[in-house]
DNA sequence: AATACGGGGGT
DNA sequence: ACCCCAGTATT
């Protein structure tokens, strides 16, 4: 008897993709880059640029953060030679604000390749997209089933927590993968495409990080942790790293003429080759500052800024002077909205009394 | 297998 | 405050 309910409690049902696929058919969600179920049944593919670069935008950020980016980008590059013809500068200003900056390197040298060794086509399968550079396993995965309906799995955050809810997995979702992986892939239907934006629709309406709208889930009959009364429960939250506090100072140069002094990046590390405004190293423990030229430095306060893995407190000094530092430019104060400014360095010049 | 890598929106 | 987002590259 005690066997026979281990048994029934450990018996994972199959995921119902058609029930799956007839919620969405109802309940997609209406996004620049998709193609309606409607639409798609009809014959209309989606357009495997605008597939891509809202995928590149869309990794570990959120639908509010690239709607506006994505119409900047599709404005100014409507295609991929026009954006692997663009200067990786002018790409990187278009990108500044939207964070993790390798994105927009590794999407300007993809759009390269593309036209470079692929004829400015897409490829078609899962395995060529993942040569290409800033497509990895989620997102090759997820170009090839939506453009081309190849049956793939396509699991992103949001498959995670639908599946591991499903399971009711009792370990940390990164350490199920391929379980939740073979979960995924055995159920994918010819409608792979439609499928895999199903499945990421239910975890961000539906059984989202802290709410779980199990009445109207198409997966309620199926799922284990439904069944154990508290789905939230699930995913089991991974051991965090505590954040360490990093301090340093910024330097505002403000020339007499309305412009500010600014310079690039080094090529690696944090915010690579992105514009910033001279500053100190950042250290654990706060130090006085050691300011780069000799002048009339007045204190602006201080700016707060919190990065993935440490928290950054920023001294911010203006100092008016037309001496530059040896590398770098002078920007017009007016024009700010054309360089490469992380929002780190943004919050630091409006802290400055500029308009960035 | 761990770590580096941004920023903002939701709770 | 804390969580977490349509993850990838590097070590």
């Amino acid at each position: 008897m005690a066997q026979t309910v281990r048994a029934q409690q450990t018996q994972t049902p199959a995921i119902d993709a058609a029930a799956v696929l007839a919620w969405y058919d109802r309940h997609a969600r209406d996004l620049p880059w998709r193609v309606s179920p409607t639409d798609r049944a009809r014959g209309q593919a989606p357009n495997p640029y605008f597939v891509w670069l809202s995928e590149i935008m869309l990794q570990q950020t959120t639908i509010a953060a690239v709607r506006k980016y994505f119409a900047a980008f599709t404005a100014l590059w409507p295609t991929v030679h026009d954006l692997a013809a663009a200067p990786l500068d002018d790409v990187l200003v278009q990108w500044a604000g939207l964070g993790y900056y390798a994105r927009a390197r590794n999407l300007h040298a993809c759009a390269v390749a593309v036209v470079e060794h692929h004829g400015g086509v897409f490829p078609k399968s899962a395995a060529q997209l993942r040569e290409l550079p800033g497509i990895g396993d989620y997102t090759s995965a997820a170009i090839a089933a939506i453009c081309q309906d190849e049956p793939v799995a396509v699991v992103d955050g949001n498959v995670d927590r639908v599946v591991a809810r499903y399971l009711a997995l009792e370990k940390p979702v990164r350490e199920e993968k391929p379980l939740v992986r073979a979960t995924v892939q055995a159920v994918v239907p010819q409608r792979a495409g439609d499928f895999a934006q199903a499945m990421m629709d239910i975890g961000a309406t539906i059984c989202a990080p802290r709410r779980a709208n199990c009445l109207v889930c198409p997966l309620e009959a199926g799922c284990l942790g439904r069944r154990t009364g508290n789905p939230l429960a699930f995913p089991v939250p991974p051991v965090k790293a505590p954040r360490p506090n990093r301090y340093g100072h910024a330097f505002v140069i403000r020339h007499p003429q309305g412009k500010v002094f600014v310079r690039q990046r080094g090529p690696k590390g944090l915010l690579a080759k992105m514009t910033e405004v001279p500053g100190s190293d950042w250290t654990d423990a706060s130090e006085p500052a050691a300011f780069p030229i000799a002048g009339d430095w007045e204190p602006a306060g201080a700016i707060e800024h919190t990065f993935t893995h440490f928290h950054l407190t920023l001294s911010v000094w203006v100092l008016n002077a037309d001496a530059p530092l040896d590398e770098g430019w002078w920007s017009d104060e007016t024009r700010l909205s054309d360089e490469a400014l992380p929002s780190l360095f943004r919050k630091v010049l409006s802290r400055a009394g500029l308009q960035a």
